[in-house]
DNA sequence: TATGAATGAGACTTCATTCAT
DNA sequence: GATGAATGAAGTCTCATTCAT
């Protein structure tokens, strides 16, 4: 029922054979490091399967056996980076961050996502733009947003036991939404400056709308409806 | 040197001719619109020329007489849509709107600009999601946002005469980002309360980020860098 | 009967109307120069009729209301280049060259129509490489050939009454190949002095091939096979 | 550096890969026999990659795995041709025939090489029409006539150790392409007695340019210059 | 189990030619 | 006569996936 189970199974599913020789996973992983980097390059389209099977120095034949077809690398990929994010989300949280001040959290959580992005441009491409190409992957994308979401919602709650928690779940979809765009269009600049701007703007931004919703005075929390 | 002009040549630069007879503009329109719902429909890449052709009810090699290539396509969409957001901008622009309280002008726009992608559910991918997988879509997509977010950023300098350039633009960036994925995110769900209440969040969002930055009260100026 | 009128004609077969206004003249002209141009440049197949009406300043239309189709015009370049040819050389017989020492003859021949290889480079693609592609061509260029190898006979029976007819035009024939090939030999290299050597060798080849038949001592003539 | 070892590795390249099974050996031959029909009957621009495919009774994309394209068939045509022709010509020089009298050793090239011609009737298209076509064709074309007029050269140095290196290549260029042209008129003609004549001409003519040089009684040799 | 040669539908695009204006 | 937009058959080549070895 956790997450990172639903996650997983929803993993192997996309797999034709739970790998569990060690030259299996390493395959698995080869295949889905060369998947990666080729979608990144050359887009999903243009990536050919052959292609991916060449970089990983795999046989097509065993590439096709690890998985069914050309979209579920793209899903491996995205629960890869679901179950990454899942893990830096929880690690986050377990730590004393939830007991920070509001902006201080905001720009710790701001900052800690925004490494993890940097470190791995794949996840815009996977998370943002495979979406339409393939079905599938939009599918686990957006299970994977609504877990989060709601786990961030739980969060808000816990921050301010008054709110309802439909009301939390929608702060939170709006929060996601925003941090990621904002995340995204940090990224999609070389210009350093420019991209700690972006962050700069986005901490406040997150934090001007959800401070009134959080702020555990009830004066100013904000009529339902 | 306007930005109508600069799509409009960006626009016929990605047609072979421009179509002058009656006849021919209206064989463009169909070309643009059929091909708007299949890549609605069926994804960019898995959309053939030849079936936006069948669509439209022209020869193939009409189609081709019109445009070089698929891409260019998905570019003509392109621009069209940034001719007449660009347009929904200026009207909007031109009315009473900017003489609005800063929360009414928040509502407006986001209000005007929904309708607009209500009705036109191609847009979101042509402008979300198409960047990847064409260049010459990316590139229009950019130019205009570029363009737009001037426009945002001039608005806001002569709201607060105090702001300067480089800050208003980096404002004007951030909130366009944010307010089209929260456009995107409300017209995702087909939930009609939700959808509305994610733009009720939109306009409180943009307004508690704005407000700061706009409110005319040099004391609430946020100190630069 | 002559061989100007028998080209000429074939050469209006290929047109669709015999241009008498200066300018359908100077069009048809302006045709087959770029057409030649073209030929060369791309090859026969990859030369469109559009781009050969774009180069000439023409509309497509026009053009092909002076010919029929491609082929036509790759025939008129080639009776063009007949006709020029068959003045090229009735301008050396009617000279004093047929007086002079079969030597010197040789010599002046090569070098005529090496000079006039090398100022049209078109015609090595006409007469040599089109042939395949459009039987048209070839069947110009064979009754050209033909006709000049006749003349050439003739010639050489009036050097050596004794020669018989039959004879004459098979050395005609030999000499007009080898002749040919060489002058293509010699201008496919750009090393002057390697054209030079060929074309020397040229003669050398001639001289020696036909002074036992065209010396006028009979006890050098060989006996007919 | 031998020219069977030069030609084969060009030969190769041209292909996707090495052909090593029984099966696809055979397939590759029948790619080539039916090419070869093909490009003699309707032109190399004429012949599609289908239709040789259906005529090698082999699919499309099975062609594909073999060659990279049709201008890849024609070279391998051409590298089969020029091996054989290699072959040919070694073994004719492996055999008395480089000690007979000048005229026999020419009398017995002329007809060897005949015969191989009569027999290949798709070697003359391939050496003699493809060369403007195709690029590809055209250096393997140079680079095989290279070869062979080097061999030549060497030949007639060994025949008379007074003649230098570059005079000898260059009346082995001569010879060779005097005697390629006389070859392709000759079986141009479908008289039989015609085609003799010619071959006897060329043998002749072949016999006069070359006994000045080879006789190896100097005080014919001709001044260098 | 592992492999990679084989498959063939189908994609995009071109272009010689026509014919309505 | 002059024009050039319109046509659509046909060409080359790709590639996800299978399956015999």
């Amino acid at each position: 029922m956790s997450l990172t189970h639903v996650l997983a199974s929803s993993f192997f599913k996309s797999m034709r054979k739970k790998p569990q020789q060690a030259r299996s996973q390493e395959r698995v992983k080869r295949i889905l490091d060369e998947a990666e980097r080729l979608f990144l390059e050359m887009g999903y389209e243009a990536t050919t399967t052959k292609a991916i099977a060449l970089k990983a120095e795999i046989p097509i034949g065993t590439l096709y056996q690890f998985f069914p077809n050309r979209a579920a690398i793209a899903v491996a990929l995205a629960v890869r980076y679901a179950e990454q994010l899942q893990q830096l989300f929880s690690d986050l949280h377990t730590t004393e961050a939830t007991r920070l001040p509001l902006k201080d959290y905001l720009n710790r959580t701001v900052d800690t996502f925004h490494e993890f992005y940097a470190a791995h441009p794949g996840l815009i491409i996977i998370f943002g733009q495979l979406r339409q190409t393939a079905p599938e992957i939009q599918k686990v994308n957006m299970e994977f947003d609504l877990q989060i979401e709601q786990q961030v919602a739980e969060f808000f709650c816990r921050c301010n036991p008054k709110l309802d928690v439909a009301q939390a779940e929608l702060i939170a979809k709006v929060a996601s939404d925003t941090i990621r765009v904002l995340q995204t269009s940090a990224l999609a600049t070389n210009d350093r400056t420019l991209r700690e701007q972006i962050l700069t703007e986005a901490k406040k931004l997150l934090f001007n709308y959800l401070q009134p919703y959080l702020c555990n005075d009830s004066s100013q929390l904000p009529p339902r409806g």
